[in-house]
DNA sequence: TTTTTATCGATAAAAAAATATCGATTTCTC
DNA sequence: GAGAAATCGATATTTTTTTATCGATAAAAA
């Protein structure tokens, strides 16, 4: 009987402590030292170096008894899981308050993203530079997203025009959203969607707390 | 044998949903449907009508068979897990670009948030009214956090700041930490903190789209 | 009124994720 | 060079989370 190899795709608690790791390790980078180990991470992060070490399975990188892992490749090689070695195109829509620091926003250059044009109905914003990066009325974007092939929208307008401009987006080719409208909106089912609810990011906060005073 | 009573906790997962559900009835309150069902909720976001009912149990509302949930109910009683029926005063220390999108945010309100001052060291802040928030030095704070009981910090200073930041915080007895420097920072077991990883959310969208373009 | 139907909610099963065990390996210490 | 110590990584176990089953219930339809 023929055994088919189980392609295990990495899941998405690992994604994710996999980018903590990679900041962690890249404050390490600077320090002398070649190699971390799972129990070193762990012990800096309040995990489980068995987890840890389940972790970084999926880099495929193999660890060095008694030393660890050599943080180059461990760095690459997490950067290579998240796609953040390559660097993908996008137009940011709504150059409010939020939109305006996340174009000033150095890092995500560092993490595959190269925001290369805002969008908005503000004429007051229409023309105007932030951070080198130029805003466009958003009737400009369909013509855009096909011609520069862009495959990533950031969704900074306010939640009540979020449906309309994700729509727009699809119906033009966009194949990913980042959403930071505290709103559900809906895409087809093929289209990559990440809300970047900061309410639930809060809301886990405020639960917390609340447990916490009630326990006194 | 006496069985104890599990106390069971909301799962974290179970928390990151109600926070969505949520903003899903907040969109339907202004329909004139008083009742919705998980089906409905489920159907609107894409996931499984029994996860809905089993997230909603933690609510403690029972539903009528054939109608669903009383909106209103449901509505109260998520905000009541979150704590957001309550408001808790914060501080936000950093008021560059992205502080000052939070500073100037008054959704964070609804969801148990007052911020009640800004915190930076750059001079020309200090004294200035960011939506009505004053910003004072950072050397303030220890006095402040204590004069006026907050619990809740809110770091948006640069990463190589944010744990000088987060110590002089928990120092001075806060208890809750919203974090949105990207970088581990280390806090004693017994405060919370939350971060607010961007890109984290971004590292999921990218590893996603760069999975779906290898498979064409 | 009776039947049909949609939904709830208790309980059970399955899947996924976290944690544990332990032999193998390699550097470090003596 | 021998033994001790630390860590990896394969496998196993436990826990948590998700999904399924199905009888009970009450509104809607007949
Ligand atoms: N500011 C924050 O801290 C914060 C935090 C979390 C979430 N958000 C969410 O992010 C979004 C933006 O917030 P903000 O504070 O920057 O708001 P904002 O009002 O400052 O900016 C919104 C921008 O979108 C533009 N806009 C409106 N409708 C548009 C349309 N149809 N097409 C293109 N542009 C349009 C407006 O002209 C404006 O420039 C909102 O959905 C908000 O709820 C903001
Ligand atoms: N801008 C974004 O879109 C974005 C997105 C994700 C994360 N972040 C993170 O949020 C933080 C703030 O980002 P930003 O873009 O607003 O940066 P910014 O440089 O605009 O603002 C940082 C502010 O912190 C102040 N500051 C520096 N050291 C301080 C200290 N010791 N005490 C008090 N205040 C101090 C500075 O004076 C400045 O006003 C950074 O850690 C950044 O990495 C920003």
């Amino acid at each position: 009987m023929i055994k088919l190899e189980k392609i295990k795709s990495t899941p998405i608690p690992t994604l994710k402590r996999l980018t903590r790791y990679l900041s962690v390790i890249h404050q390490l980078k600077e320090s002398k030292t070649d190699y971390i180990s799972s129990t070193e991470i762990a012990n800096i992060m309040g995990l489980d170096p068995i987890q840890v070490r389940k972790d970084l399975e999926f880099t495929g990188i193999s660890g060095f008894p008694r030393l660890g892992f050599k943080i180059d490749d461990l760095h690459f090689a997490i950067k290579e899981i998240l796609n953040w070695n390559n660097t993908e195109d996008a137009f940011l829509v709504g150059a409010g308050s939020l939109g305006q620091a996340i174009l000033g926003y150095d890092r995500f250059k560092s993490c595959g993203l190269k925001i290369i044009a805002g969008f908005d109905i503000n004429p007051e914003l229409i023309g105007k530079k932030i951070s080198n990066i130029e805003i466009y009325h958003i009737n400009k974007i369909p013509n855009l997203i096909k011609r520069l092939n862009v495959k990533i929208g950031i969704i900074c307008v306010p939640a009540s025009s979020a449906q309309d401009v994700v729509d727009l987006m699809v119906d033009n080719g966009i194949l990913a959203l980042w959403n930071f409208a505290p709103i559900h909106v809906n895409v087809p089912s093929d289209i990559i969607i990440e809300n970047a609810q900061l309410s639930q990011s809060l809301g886990i906060l405020t639960h917390k707390l609340a447990e916490k005073i009630k326990a006194y």
